[in-house]
This record gives structure tokens, C-alpha cells and sequence, in this order.
DNA sequence: CGTTAGGAAGACGAA
DNA sequence: CTTCCTAACG
């Protein structure tokens, strides 16, 4: 029992403790992992047959390292047949054997997001509502809301509450949308992330010999960032570890950062008031960071109220002080990243991949990237449009969807005529009223095209033209029978005309669309070979098809090269980087102005400035800009409040230099820019124009990224120096060189440049979109 | 039927 | 600024 050397107390009675309910609290950076990992090693050399264990997960590649790490305790068969993933992954594979019950098909498709949306915009215009009034995001989180709370379509029906709530936010409709849209889903024979919890929790309610089966089987459960749980969730781990009560829960109140999507912080903070028996283990340690850090951030947080008292300590090295970097604008804030980053790495011996540029928003990410871009910095960016979201991979993933799920009305609408085959908006909707009038889909129409065609109203080209596209999908569904799906969706890319038709467009765009086709075969192949190892895999078309609309974005490998990483704070939970820089710090922005209206909103907001605190080992940079450019022009900004929250002991304010004496050489102000975050009101006074540095007034598309063909954002637009001599690319002209620059407001710069096709022009800067080459 | 230009509206986080 | 949607044209 080697692996229990090493522990330190509470973790070791953590470890330990395998009977009866257990709450682990965890603070930041105190080994939780470990503490997982070994606790479930300690079940099973104690005699628990793996089988029975259920660990539920944040992400899938925590349950995946978690595994592996299991599996050098004892051994690889063991590891192998634990239940291990997350919720929806979980519960997905679980609905898929169940479905029956349910009146589901086993084959059902995953709808994501951007998918459910598509049917409520349907459904919206449907049934006539004018959405304006109905904002499509706006109903569909309400529809979540529903689901996380387990009301049903007929729960809300009678539940006056939710309608009164509804009647008084002035959407009285929400039921019949609601109803319409469950509807919907479910002649698609599609589930979105929401129904995966709901219809687990269905099953479990409403055949209690599903519920005895697995009450049997998952003896012992284990459920890791419990406070990020929500109703639906607890609902689910509260059925399930009702017989046996050997549920362990690990988690932290203070890095509760979900509720957006309906995680409840009650379940943790109220876990004694469940299982009065449970016992409380609390991990204070911080093994990750320095006492700086550690220290700073209690400060943070304990300016929150609903929490565990708690007491976080270090005894690592005291270390740097936290650096506070005051830009003047985004761009600069950005420069100023890019520029540490590369000192740190010249003269520190750091690896990119020690860095860290966390945000609030993605949409700060370009000027990082446009920063990083120009000194050469490999970096790679987490989140944002993740690859499956883009439409070329969404389109070819809407052929194989059709093939597992035919009833798939989204997948098939999307592709019934793309690439073009002259299948109309007027055929469609022929198609789509007539299947409505009969009471069936429109997969039914195609599928008996014979005997409905005359009932149509369609002229015989066009029926032709359906029955060819639907002959195509019949005979890729055959081939799915014999061969493998990487073989089934090669021929679907060809001959769909989908690889034809993005190989016409050879812009840049167009080339990288190719490319990510490209991308998503490999990891098709990819995928299918892994699961071809495991004894339990499964490399089936839909297994994979699964597999992506589960995948997050922490989920992709990482390639192990040298890399600084860009994220979302949300995305950098549980994650540790030696040097974080923490960017954006500003009064609206972070936090969020969405979330600064009520306590709770901000105490959230509070412990996600906690979570990208702790993420750090060594070192913390701020940044905050006084300006940004946001919403197509600048915009004034403050410092966050949680600058001021922080002790100044903790703080330093780094000088910011050359570029601020360049543009403000008016006394006074450079002498008490670090002075006070309470008194913002000298900022207001700044001229604005003055940051407008050329730099940010150019914005050249397309520029390729240094850093490899893995980034995950690659979209153009950015900001850099021209000057007489460079080498440009024009959208229109080809390339060229800059033979003469005039102007001296920023606004106003024109450029002759020297096309090698199209001769002499003269360009303003501002407009022309060069790209430095 | 398909393409494109132009206008309106949208932006916090994400399985 | 970007994305989405509609209107007009080819």
C-alpha cells in the first residue's frame, strides 16, 4: 500500500474513509486529484470490483489522466472496467441502452447547443411568435432552466409559479414553445444536454427496476467539483447512491462558477443536511502555489458570504508579489503580455508552455493573439468556436448523423441541399407543409417518394433531383453495414460534392476549410483505432459521432509542444500554470456587466477571479486597459473592483514605460496613474483618440498564424506597424510593396503601395486591410 | 434557384 | 467588429 505514503492527514483520511456518505472539501492546489485517483486504487485493493464504481467527472480527460493514473495502482483490467466520465457521457451511454424505456431509439443524436437553437427558431416561427419579444437565446435558457429543475412540459402546466414568473417576464407562450419544442426533439429522435440529465432522471423515477439496476451495480460513488452540480444532477447521484449511501462527494464552494448554467452551490453547502451522518474532510493545504498567491486570494474571497469557513494556507515560498500592469488599451495591454512572456522565456529558462493568458470573455482573445503573433510566440487558444462548431465540420457531421439517425430532421434540412442540387427554399417548405399535413416526417416523404410524389405539387425534375440525393444517403447507409465509419465518411465527403465544392474556393478561408475536413478525418481515424485497443470500445460511426457532440474543449490532447495557452477562466478550471497572466481586470468586463446587478451574481463573479488566482504556481501578472476596443469603438473602462480588494502587501505596480510617456507627456498623469483605484475619474479625462495608434487602425484578415495548424481561432484581423519598405498583402490587389506613407493622424494614413499585377495605389490604411507579409 | 450585397442586431461563461 | 437575415438581382 505504497501509494498511501506520502499523504498528508485529512488527505490520507479522505483516502481512507470508504464507508458512508463523505464530503472532501478541496481547496485550491491541495491534491485533490490525488486524493480521487488514490481513494479509488484504495476500493478496489480493499476488494470493491471495479464494476461497481461510479466516478463522475468535470471533463473527460480529468476521467481519462484520473484512470491512468488508477491503472498504475492496480493495474490496467482493473482500471479498465470503472465507470468513469462525465455526467452527460455517463448518462448518455446509460440512456442509449435504456432508451426503450423511454420510447427513444438507442441511436438517438446529441443536440449541442447551436442545434437546439436552430429547432427553437423553428418552432418560434412556427407558431407564429414574433421573436423580438422571444429572443431565441433567451427562451432556450429558460427552457434549460426548465429541464435542470426537472419540470416536464406537463410539470409546467401545473406549476402556477413558473407560469406566473413567465406571465410576468411578458412571455406567457413559454409553455405551448416549450411544449412544442420537447416535441420537436423528440420526432428527431434527438436529446439535447439537458435532456441527458432530465431523461436519466425519468428513468430513474419511473421504472424503479432500472433504478434498483443501478443502485446495484454503483456501490460506491464518487462525484468530483460537486458545487458545480446542479438540481437535475444532485437529483441523479441522490437516486442512485440511495441504497448503499457510499456516495463521496470532493469539492470546493469557493470555485463554484457554473450557475450560469444552473449549478446549484446549495448542493454542497447543504450535503450534511442530506446525509446527517456524512462525514467532513477538509483539504487546506495549497501544494501548488506560493504564499503570495494563496494569501491574496483568501483576501478575495473572503469577502463572500455564502461559503465554509475555511483556512487555505501554503508553505511553499513566500514568493513574488502579484505585478499590476495599467495599459491604455487593449492592444497595449496585449503587447504587454507578449513582451513578459518573451522575456520571462529569454531570461527565466520558461517554457511557453508555463504561461497562461487567462480572460474573462473570447472575445479578448484576438489582440493576444495578433500580440503573440508578431514576436513569434507559439501559442494555442482553448475554447472560443471550437472545431466541431465550425459550419464546414458541422455540415459533413450532418451527412453521418443522417446515416446513424434518419429521423434527424436538423441534420437532414441542413444538407438536403448543400452543396446546391437545386433543392430550393420553396421545395423544401413543399416538403416540410406536406409532411406536416400527413402527420409524418419529412424523411418518411422521402423515404416513400413513389407514393407521395404526386400529392407534391412538385414538377418531376425536382422529384428526381430528391430522389437522387436520397438514393446517395441510402446507399451510404448500406455501406455503413460492411465498412468502417472512416471508409462510409470518405465517400460521404466525395461524393456528397462536399470536398469538390470547399476545394473551388481557394482563398485562404477556403483552403483551411479543407484543411479541418481534413482534420476531422484524422481524428476519426484517430478515434477509431484507440477504441479498436480498449476491449469495451466501441468504433462505431455513432459511437464517434457521440464522442464529439460530448467533447470539451479541454478534451483535445495537447500535443506537447511548447505552447502558451489562452483560455477562458471557466476553461482553465483545474488546471495549473507556473505563470498565469490574468488580463482584462476592468468595471464591466470583469466582472462581467452581465453579472455586477445583485450579490449573488458577483459573488460568483468573485470566485471566478479565485479560480484564475489559484491556477497560478509561481507568479500572477494583472493587467487592466483604461480604453478598449469593443462593440466597433472604443470604450472608457475602469479597474475591476477585485484590484481594490486585494491588500496592496500582496501588489506591485509595474511601471508601463516607453509607450505611455509617447502618448501622454502632459505633467501630472503619468505620476499617479498607479496611485488610486478608487478614484477613477481622472481616467474619464484621458483624450481617446490618442490611443488610436496606427497599429490598431490597420486590420489585415488572414494573417496565418505562426504558432501551427492546431489553433483552434485562426480568424484574421489584427493590428501591426507598417513602414515604407514592407512587404503587404492586399484582399483584392495580390501583393505588394509600401513605396511611400503620409499622414500623420492615425485616422488618416495613406499608403502608396507597388502591386506586382495591378501597378501603383494609394491606399488609406484604415480601409485597405493589409496584411505585413 | 442561387448568389451577393447590405442592413440589423448582437456580445459572458459551456457540456 | 461579427454574424445572421432579408431583399434584390442574375
Amino acid at each position: 500500500m505504497d501509494y498511501l505514503n506520502g499523504l498528508n492527514e485529512p488527505q490520507y483520511e479522505a483516502v481512507t474513509t470508504l464507508q458512508g456518505p463523505l464530503m472532501v472539501l478541496a481547496g485550491a492546489g491541495s491534491g485533490k486529484t490525488r486524493v480521487l485517483t488514490m481513494r479509488i486504487a484504495h476500493l478496489i485493493t480493499n476488494g470493491v470490483d471495479p464494476f461497481q464504481i461510479l466516478a463522475l467527472t468535470f471533463t473527460n480527460k480529468a476521467a481519462k489522466e484520473m484512470k491512468e493514473r488508477i491503472a498504475k495502482v492496480v493495474g490496467n483490467s482493473n482500471a479498465r472496467s470503472l465507470w468513469m466520465g462525465t455526467f452527460h457521457s455517463v448518462f448518455a451511454r446509460i440512456l442509449r441502452s435504456e432508451a426503450h424505456y423511454l420510447g427513444y431509439p438507442s441511436n438517438f443524436t446529441i443536440y449541442d447547443t447551436q442545434d437546439s437553437l436552430n429547432v427553437l427558431k423553428k418552432v418560434l416561427k412556427e407558431l407564429n411568435i414574433d421573436s423580438d419579444l422571444y429572443k431565441p437565446k433567451k427562451v432556450q435558457s429558460r427552457i434549460s432552466a426548465y429541464k435542470n429543475n426537472l419540470i416536464t412540459v406537463n410539470a409546467y402546466y401545473n406549476n402556477p409559479e413558473v407560469m406566473e414568473a413567465d406571465e410576468r417576464a411578458n412571455m406567457k407562450h413559454m409553455g405551448q414553445i416549450y411544449q412544442k419544442y420537447v416535441e420537436q426533439c423528440f420526432k428527431n429522435g434527438a436529446m439535447d444536454f439537458d435532456d441527458l440529465l432530465l431523461r436519466t432522471n425519468e428513468l430513474l423515477t419511473r421504472f424503479p427496476e432500472v433504478l434498483a439496476k443501478y443502485q446495484d451495480r454503483f456501490r460506491y460513488i464518487l462525484v468530483d467539483e460537486y458545487q458545480d452540480t446542479n438540481h437535475s444532477q444532485y437529483l441523479i447521484v441522490k437516486a442512485l447512491s440511495s441504497k448503499f449511501e457510499n456516495i463521496c462527494v470532493v469539492g470546493d464552494d469557493a470555485q463554484s462558477i457554473y450557475s450560469f448554467r444552473g449549478a446549484n452551490i446549495y448542493n454542497i453547502l447543504n450535503f450534511k443536511k442530506d446525509y446527517p451522518d456524512a462525514k467532513t474532510v477538509s483539504l487546506e493545504q495549497n501544494y501548488r502555489s506560493t504564499q503570495n498567491i494563496v494569501n491574496a486570494a483568501n483576501v478575495v474571497i473572503a469577502k463572500n458570504k455564502a461559503q465554509f469557513p475555511k483556512n487555505v494556507f501554503s508553505d511553499n515560498e513566500i514568493g513574488d508579489k502579484i505585478k499590476v500592469y495599467r495599459s491604455l488599451s487593449d492592444a497595449d495591454e496585449a503587447n504587454f503580455v507578449a513582451n513578459n512572456i518573451w522575456e520571462q522565456h529569454n531570461t527565466h529558462q520558461r517554457k511557453f508552455t508555463d504561461f497562461a493568458i487567462l480572460y474573462r470573455t473570447n472575445s479578448q482573445t484576438r489582440a493576444f493573439e495578433d500580440a503573440l503573433r508578431r514576436k513569434n510566440i507559439p501559442y494555442r487558444v482553448y475554447g472560443g468556436l471550437s472545431f466541431y462548431q465550425r459550419k464546414e465540420i458541422k455540415d459533413l457531421v450532418a451527412y453521418l448523423r443522417i446515416l446513424v439517425n434518419e429521423n434527424d430532421n436538423e441534420a437532414l434540412m441542413r444538407i438536403i441541399n448543400y452543396p446546391a442540387r437545386s433543392i430550393g427554399e420553396t421545395t423544401q417548405n413543399k416538403l416540410i407543409v406536406f409532411a406536416d399535413s400527413q402527420n409524418v416526417r419529412v424523411v418518411d416523404v422521402l423515404n416513400n417518394l413513389g407514393q407521395y410524389a404526386p400529392q407534391l405539387g412538385l414538377n418531376n425534375g425536382v422529384i428526381a433531383k430528391l430522389a437522387d440525393f436520397w438514393s446517395m444517403i441510402k446507399a451510404f447507409q448500406v455501406m455503413l453495414k460492411t465498412e468502417n465509419a472512416y471508409t462510409v465518411a470518405m465517400e460521404v465527403a466525395q461524393r456528397s460534392g462536399l470536398i469538390k465544392f470547399l476545394k473551388d474556393d481557394q482563398t485562404p478561408e477556403g483552403i483551411s476549410r479543407v484543411e479541418n475536413v481534413q482534420e476531422l478525418m484524422n481524428s476519426m481515424q484517430g478515434f477509431i483505432d484507440e477504441q479498436k485497443q480498449l476491449e469495451d470500445g466501441d468504433p462505431s460511426l455513432s459511437s464517434f459521432l457521440e464522442n464529439i457532440a460530448l467533447s470539451t474543449d479541454q478534451d483535445k490532447k495537447s500535443e506537447n509542444e511548447d505552447q502558451v495557452s489562452l483560455m477562458t477562466i471557466h476553461l482553465s478550471k483545474g488546471l495549473e500554470f507556473p505563470v498565469v497572466h490574468l488580463v482584462g481586470l476592468e468595471e464591466n468586463l470583469f466582472p462581467s456587466f452581465m453579472s455586477s446587478s445583485t450579490r449573488e451574481e458577483l459573488e460568483e463573479e468573485r470566485r471566478l477571479f479565485y479560480v484564475a488566482l489559484t491556477r497560478a504556481e509561481k507568479q500572477v501578472f494583472f493587467s487592466y486597459a483604461i480604453s478598449r476596443f469593443q462593440w466597433g469603438k472604443i470604450t472608457d473602462a475602469e479597474p475591476s473592483r477585485f484590484l481594490s480588494e486585494i491588500d496592496a502587501e500582496y501588489l506591485e505596480f509595474v511601471n508601463p514605460a516607453v509607450t505611455e510617456k509617447k502618448v501622454f507627456n502632459r505633467s501630472g498623469l503619468t505620476s499617479d496613474i498607479f496611485g488610486d483605484f478608487s478614484e477613477p475619474k481622472f481616467v474619464k479625462k484621458e483624450p481617446k483618440k490618442t490611443f488610436n495608434a496606427p497599429e490598431s487602425t490597420i486590420q489585415p484578415k488572414n494573417l496565418k498564424p505562426v504558432a501551427s495548424a492546431r489553433i483552434i481561432n485562426p480568424s484574421g484581423g489584427s493590428s501591426q506597424d507598417i513602414e515604407v519598405g514592407d512587404r503587404v498583402r492586399h484582399d483584392r490587389f495580390g501583393v505588394g510593396e509600401v513605396i511611400f506613407l503620409d499622414g500623420t493622424d492615425p485616422e488618416n494614413i495613406k499608403a502608396k503601395v507597388k502591386f506586382a499585377t495591378e501597378g501603383e495605389k494609394n491606399l488609406i490604411l484604415k480601409f485597405a486591410k493589409l496584411t505585413k507579409i
